[in-house]
DNA sequence: ACCTGAACACCGTTCAAGT
DNA sequence: ACCTGAACACCGTTCAAGT
């Protein structure tokens, strides 16, 4: 994890905001919201905390940037024609993520058929999903950070972003024009939701044999729910078992499905 | 609003974890994130910073008790017999809020006839969503906060609560048993994403009349939608007209909508 | 047991001064 | 135009000292 990273910066490179948000990254990655701080930022930059505002207004405004390039690397591949890497910033953590890439283990899964869907759109709005969950999984502070950014700024730019990938694939499944925007929110609102919620499992188990730890985790969870009040959480004691050896990954596509049925139940194709 | 704000705390009352909650919320409330320091707590409280450290571990901590004592004012009335005002931190926000109240709100939106859904259990998972969503309307704060301490720490008090609070509705409907874990998950997380996001657009309208604002807003994201470049953004420009006097309220139950539906369409009732 | 408040390490941000 | 780095105000946290 630590090979490819670069040691210090060439002093003939020039700073620019891309090499600030890279290192961010890279900051973030490394370390989580704590590790992002202007000192670090700048030690890594071989420059002085000063520097960088002359390139960003502020840490806010860092963190937007940050975010934004993440999440547009991250749904590259159904936004336009322009592949992933769009940004320059996105080779900063690790593999390749990407919608595209997505595409192909959305395939893999056995997702349950729903009747009259198109299913190159509903596999696209898949790939979207797992574009994000991925990229959480990867960015674990994106979670928090796309919350906020969202719940600040809905008219910044990552919100029109996720918005135009998936209302793209929304409309691609004959849903009515006046149904759009409805649609489109329900999936949005959810792929935040649960990719935001499940970014804590994999979070605990980095740098480690993924399935190892993972049941580790979950078997720790389920366990803290079976010693839960039983008059008080009666219902959540009962699904403790059904934690574990769950998978993340099975479970948030099986909403995804839940809710494209529910679209087409409710707002069913026009033609 | 700052009409019964306690000037300062009299000295006479011994400092406690729930005093002190309950001062760190008005804190958030009135400043948002940024309000919340131990020397403005500790100068609300008439004490020193050092002294928060007694019944506190850490600011990590606060803000997690803090974040419980909210939701759980939130769910209450669906979560056990004891009503609302059990946490001893819900008060001091504002008006009362929480789930027992929202129903009414939920009846009185029309939501679309789903089918073969018990009403009640409907009009309790709208409660639950609506409770929550109040909540956050109420303290903006609150969504970031959820966000960060839920995808921190699953394993906390607050993920089991709303897990509890919807699953028991879940129930209610009549969903076969190894479909609950799904269909809870599934709603869980559409509630709070949507509730996130939507918080942003009632914090920039607090202390004015609440149309006139909101309107406002709106006009001004659609505005921001319209001037995206037509190349990348064609299908969200195209939706920018109708954002423009949609109510945010409407919008929230109408994705529950969508998901009733698919629960009962991917997972039918087992009578 | 509970509180005080000075002190420490650290942070975001500014800005006169440099090139 | 772009960078330097000391300085400022502020923050979370600690801890010897008090009651």
């Amino acid at each position: 994890m630590a090979t490819r990273t670069r040691r210090s910066q060439r002093r003939t490179e020039a700073l620019s905001r891309e090499r600030i948000v890279e290192a961010a990254i890279e900051l973030l990655d490394a370390a989580g919201e704590g590790g992002l701080t202007f000192r670090a930022l700048s030690e890594r930059l071989a420059t002085g905390p000063g520097a960088i505002y002359w390139h960003v207004e502020n840490k806010g405004e860092l963190l937007d940037a940050v975010t934004d390039a993440v999440v547009a690397d991250a749904v590259a591949g159904g936004v336009s024609g322009v592949a992933s890497g769009a940004t320059g910033a996105g080779g900063a953590g690790g593999e390749a993520s990407g919608a595209a890439e997505a595409a192909e283990a959305a395939g893999a899964v056995g997702a349950v058929g729903v009747g009259g869907l198109p299913g190159a759109a509903r596999d696209g709005i898949q790939a979207v999903a797992l574009g994000l969950f991925d990229a959480i999984e990867e960015h674990p502070w994106l979670a928090t950070q796309l919350a906020t950014q969202l719940s600040r700024s809905p008219w910044g730019t990552v919100a029109p972003r996720l918005f135009e990938s998936i209302g793209r694939q929304v409309r691609a499944l004959g849903v009515p024009e006046d149904s759009w925007f409805t649609a489109t929110s329900a999936l949005m609102h959810y792929i935040l939701g649960a990719a935001g919620q499940n970014a804590a499992n994999s979070a605990s188990s980095r740098a480690l044999p993924p399935d190892v730890d993972r049941d580790q985790f979950l078997d720790t969870v389920s366990t803290a729910w079976e010693e839960l009040d039983p008059d008080e959480y009666p219902f959540t004691r009962s699904l403790a078992p059904q934690l574990r050896g769950h998978d993340d990954r099975e479970q948030f596509l099986a909403g995804i499905t839940l809710i494209l049925a529910g679209i087409t139940v409710v707002h069913p194709p026009a033609g």
